[in-house]
DNA sequence: GTGAAAGCGCTAACAA
DNA sequence: TTGTTAGCGCTTTCAC
């Protein structure tokens, strides 16, 4: 059933067949029912490649993330499917696995050709090459968003999350709370949240006068296994932290698996700052009375989600960018140990 | 960047262009390189729609599941992207939410129009409705692959995991034991594995003169709270079930939360035989000693695969179908307390 | 081996 | 308001 046919059985020119299907204004009710009557009759969809070809608009956005099993990831892909879907776009997936060869080979795919509009949550790949690799979208002028992923704003446009300010806020509390040695526990991938939170970190330390004691920065993976296994590491050195920021919700679960471990209680025997990655941690971390810092992953696939959206509807584009920073707010419970007090 | 301008500047037609391209044959290794030189030297990349539309296939392949958390199909997906990468296709992933409007969506979306072949791990919408709804793919001999739902051959494809076996080899070796009272926590989206599990629980049951208490059947989401929750309820009742069968690992990790919560030790002072959803979940349930029902999510995503490649690369059209059943293997640990022993 | 040309199904000027 | 027609970029017979 192509729309030829649909003219045919309607009696009218492919033209107005494209007309009606596409709700176009200027059609008599006359013939925008009898073309209509036959559509229905066919059960007639246009081809889909047929009108990207013709009109060079494909009404997709392709979402690239390395995978969708952290929260963060898979709640920003849900609420960022429905804002597009609401302005009339479609979304597609495309995971990377973390694979930097995967990256590159999604910007030379057919989605990455076909799409709109790309929103990248991904960032292993090196800055000379991504920004080799997305020349000929920008040539384009497709609109390609980065989010936690700094790029210059003549290149692309990206929106990060706070770390380094989200970091200094967590070492603030946890000083002005007595603790002056404090262990963080990072996953490795993703260049510019793994930077900045070690950069956030060692530049409150040192605005606090604080010495860094580099075995005090642990890195592993964004897991469970690597929140406990750190831990322990951390809390069996000779000095062992009094605090421990935990930079993700898994980690941080980990984190609690070996203090309850080692009979550990948080927020009596040892402090802890966790990261809430969506907003459903939240009823864990708040039951468990874990302050943490927040990150607002809805916010962010809205914002994120209108940005796109207006981009690719205004013509000329919008040239006022998303907010490039959003805040990481802490959340404080009851798992930090005020020391002084204890001294006193 | 066309292929007209290609073949300008290599001063040839532009169906050598296209030959070159797609790796033809019989082309001169002189124009070839020629050809070749210039498609270097522009970056040249055909596009992909008009290839799509001149072809009429677009060697992709959409994935569609309910969501990307649960580890079954966040392997599933992974193993099978990889598979039909190294025959040449590309995925593309479709998440519904377990929503059935999303998945009547898909079917009428530019994606399953344009996919060469659908494999959908989603059961949420009626038979008779979604027969109807894929009747156009059926008609343009698109192959559907349906994983963990049942259809009739005639209609499509189907693989499932074998609920109802799994399900009697687990109460039969808690009968084994001595246990006659059996929980069995379970969520509620997805026809199929759902009505099978409970299905084989009362064959299984029936079969072995037990009667079935209606109330030591417990339905929730496939969440850690569920499992948490009904375990909770289930052990409260005034006769409680002497052994419980959690249906996913969620649910599984649930019901050791709350055993560890109330300081029962799983093995000794209640018995629970659990599911792993994933390859990636073994490793906990074995350091745990949890007796398991194992699925193959990798051997369902790779068989998967090479069926929808062999059904799309041959013509006609390979007529065997793959394994319609995949046993789910029970992986005996020490969950499971000998009540005999214990008597005796 | 290579080129010319006819589509693939749809959209959008332009005409009427 | 409706129809005619020229593309969109590529593939693929069919000639040469």
């Amino acid at each position: 059933m192509t729309i030829k046919d649909i003219a045919k059985k309607a009696d009218v020119s492919v033209a107005t067949v494209s007309r009606v299907v596409n709700g176009y204004k200027w059609v008599s009710d006359d013939v925008r029912n009898r073309v209509m009557a036959v559509v229905e009759a066919e059960n007639y969809r246009p081809n889909y490649n047929a009108s990207v070809m013709a009109t060079g608009k494909s009404n997709m956005i392709v979402i690239v993330i390395p995978e969708s099993v952290s929260p963060f990831f898979a709640q920003f892909t849900s609420v960022a499917t429905k804002e597009l879907k609401a302005a009339g776009y479609v979304t597609m997936l495309y995971q990377t696995y973390n694979d930097e060869a995967e990256e590159i080979a999604f910007f030379g795919s057919p989605f990455a050709q076909m799409a709109d509009g790309i929103i990248s949550v991904t960032d292993g790949m090196d800055k000379e090459l991504l920004m080799k690799i997305i020349q000929p979208l920008r040539e384009k002028q497709k609109p390609v968003l980065f989010i936690d992923r700094y790029l210059p704003p003549d290149i692309a446009d990206c929106v990060v999350n706070d770390n380094i300010g989200g970091m200094k806020s967590a070492v603030d509390l946890l000083y002005k709370n007595g603790h002056h040695q404090i262990g963080i526990i990072l996953g490795r991938t993703g260049m510019t949240i793994v930077n900045d939170k070690i950069t956030g970190f060692h530049q409150a330390m040192e605005s606090l006068d604080l010495p860094v004691d580099n075995r005090y920065i642990r890195m592993g993976d964004w897991t469970v296994e690597t929140g406990y296994l750190e831990t322990q590491h951390l809390l069996s050195m000779p000095e062992p932290p009094t605090a421990i920021i935990a930079c993700n919700n898994f980690i941080c679960e980990g984190a609690l698996k070996w203090f309850d471990h080692a009979g550990l209680q948080v927020g009596k025997d040892i402090s802890l700052i966790g990261v809430e990655e969506s907003s459903t941690d939240t009823m864990l971390f708040s039951w468990l009375g874990i302050t943490t810092l927040k990150l607002d992953s809805e916010r962010a696939a809205i914002d994120a989600s209108r940005y796109m959206v207006g981009k690719l509807k205004h013509d000329p584009p919008q040239d006022t960018p998303p907010e490039t920073e959003y805040p990481m707010e802490l959340i404080v419970r009851k798992s930090v140990v005020n020391l002084n007090k204890n001294e006193s």
